[in-house]
DNA sequence: CAATAATCGAGACGGTACGTCACGTCTTCTT
DNA sequence: AAGAAGACGTGACGTACCGTCTCGATTATTG
């Protein structure tokens, strides 16, 4: 899978300090590592999209050969997952106002802004290469969509808790139908996608759920 | 653009008789132009996606010289496109059971179908095609996306006139509430996608429609 | 085999004039074929040898595309075989002096000529190439021995016939006492290899013949 | 050159006992040179040629690292060289039958039994080689022509002092004229290549020499 | 007995060339 | 004029070795 391949590198010491076992050989260059990550997300910006990117022009970008792109990487997908991941690790928390409804419209303003921003791209190749290789997007969802959904999840949990929500809320529904249209938007670009869609889907779906509770 | 291209042929001599100039020369061959986009279609739905897909091999699957792709279609792109248009004109009608709700549901419904059939597939391919090509995706909203949406907005009129929904309803707010989640369960797969899905996604997002109006 | 490739391009419709039918499509370009083998031997002339030719510098030396190259030659030691005898076919005549020592011993100094000149290197080239490829070899012996040594055999009929050489000889070990010496000087360069040295084994091998016969 | 490299090193403590000053640091191992040796050696006669055999290889079946092999043999031509001289250093003695001829005959059989075994295909992996490396080409010379000659000088020479041969004979041009038709039949392999072959060599060409110097 | 020093294995590194594939263009004869 | 056939130059693919480099481990001599 595309996530074990180079997060590890950085972090496989960390666990005890120093009687780890490193394996024989010379050992993987970090700088490398990155300058690969570095230029993959460069070119993806800048050039056309997911089949337009060459490994070629990765490897001769980051002044690397390109085996060694290829001992890393099996799939030009599974380098892509990991230069956009690297690069939003940590982004897109949720906050928490005391209001559900404020929490989840300003998480996805968040993304709305990520979506639109040069990363946006690389999200839309990555969807894009998702469609023929079911690794990619696994990837996609096990390292993006999951941790970000399992934040929600909390999210949704302190609404119910506080009352805003029902107890039954069949949640994933709830997410998608946040988020499907961000989605749909941001993939077929047939409509304006701009922060303030947030606060509108959220009036739609949310407004209802809220109504429904309080009668 | 894409759909200027092949979709002329077969009506060239339709309108009238014999007043038509044709051009000098031999005609184009209409058994041609429908392998190819059979062989299209074939390839797409057997292999792995749009970028796998190589005209190479579609004009070996069809019989035909590479040339007579070119000379018809400028890019891949417009040759999936057409490919998939051609197939899929005249469906996804909206039906009119006197509930706009039950409409909707309906259509959602054959939507789901359409996505979950082999001719997903194309439909994937498309959009993925579509984030590194913009005509492609100009093509997809042109000659699939809004001609259902116009359809849409009748039958969301007509719930209006019933009053079944709100005067100042943002109709598109609304679509793409309901079509988002099937969307993005569609092109990112992280949760199952079958057709009662409809139901909920109406159920969640009409239901506070109709809530709010009846208050 | 290395023959069958490119030699049969140029002369392919020379049977009858013009009922000739031609196969369909682009027929093979007569100017790359030949830029090939001028390229190969220029560049066999400047380098290395044969394992430091490289068809990649090949086809940029020839302005063509590698898959040209390779579309015709299955091995670069076809290829090289094929850019040799083109450029060496019909030169290496034997003379017909009246002596067959004296023709023996003049088409020889030829031999001796070519191997010191910068064909030579394409010789070597082809011999040490053609020891770990059966049939590089087999086209040098197909395309180089054997016609010369079927000169070289009426040439040794002639002294025959003349008296000047038993009837009974083994005429191939005849040719590989005169020939063997002159390879072995070439391929192993202990020592010098001039025109003289032709004389001096017709000299020793010949000698003895004629004496054997006079007795 | 490459004889300079690894014959010291099993050699540098036998010649005496003490006095010998050993460097500091670990001394390098006996057992992985030759295992070096032997694997070169295996492959060689394995696989297809000098080209295709690879250091990668060498080190991989050795059991060794390839900076092992770097460290002691600058070119692939080298070890090669090393690794046939190796096995091959005592052979081919000249007999002394009180025949000169029978002795040249008796000592060409045993040449040609080598060339036509296992070991031949290491020779022409040699000289094939030797076309593009001239130091090669020159440690064949040095280590394994020049001796057995120097041995076919003092044959030539017993011969002369029997009276068997003129004593103005050129003794390269002899032995030139009795190895030539060896190499060029081993290299070309156009004819067959037995050990009678010897005999018939040598009744030609030393024939005529016993002749001349009867008369 | 520690310090120093050279070798060992392993294997990653930046490269070069490999032989293949599809691209989009072209050139030919046939329909 | 359009068709099929297929060769053309181009460029990226993923692989194999090249010769160099950095590691920890090993094995000797020297202080």
């Amino acid at each position: 899978m595309a996530q074990n391949h180079a997060q590890s590198a950085g972090a496989q010491n960390g666990s005890n300090g120093n009687s780890e076992k490193r394996p024989p050989g010379r050992p993987r260059s970090e700088e490398s590592r990155q300058s690969i990550l570095r230029s993959t997300l460069k070119l993806l910006k800048q050039g056309g999209g997911f089949p337009e990117l060459s490994i070629e022009a990765i490897a001769a970008d980051a002044n690397v050969g390109k085996t060694t792109v290829y001992r890393w990487w099996p799939t030009k997908a599974a380098l892509v997952a990991d230069a956009f991941f690297a690069s939003a690790e940590e982004e897109l928390q949720f906050p928490n106002t005391g209001s559900f409804q404020k929490d989840m419209s300003l998480q996805m303003r968040r993304v709305i802004r990520i979506f639109r921003s040069e990363r946006g791209k690389v999200v839309a190749a990555l969807l894009a290469g998702g469609q023929s290789d079911s690794e990619l997007l696994e990837a996609f969802r096990e390292r993006f969509l999951w941790p970000k959904r399992r934040q929600a999840y909390q999210t949704l949990h302190r609404g119910i808790d506080r009352g805003e929500l029902p107890a039954d809320s069949d949640l994933d529904l709830i997410l998608d139908s946040l988020y499907g249209p961000i989605y749909m938007r941001f993939l077929i670009r047939h409509d304006k996608l701009d922060e303030s869609f947030a606060d509108e889907i959220c009036g739609l779906v949310l407004q209802g759920l809220k109504r429904r509770e309080q009668r």
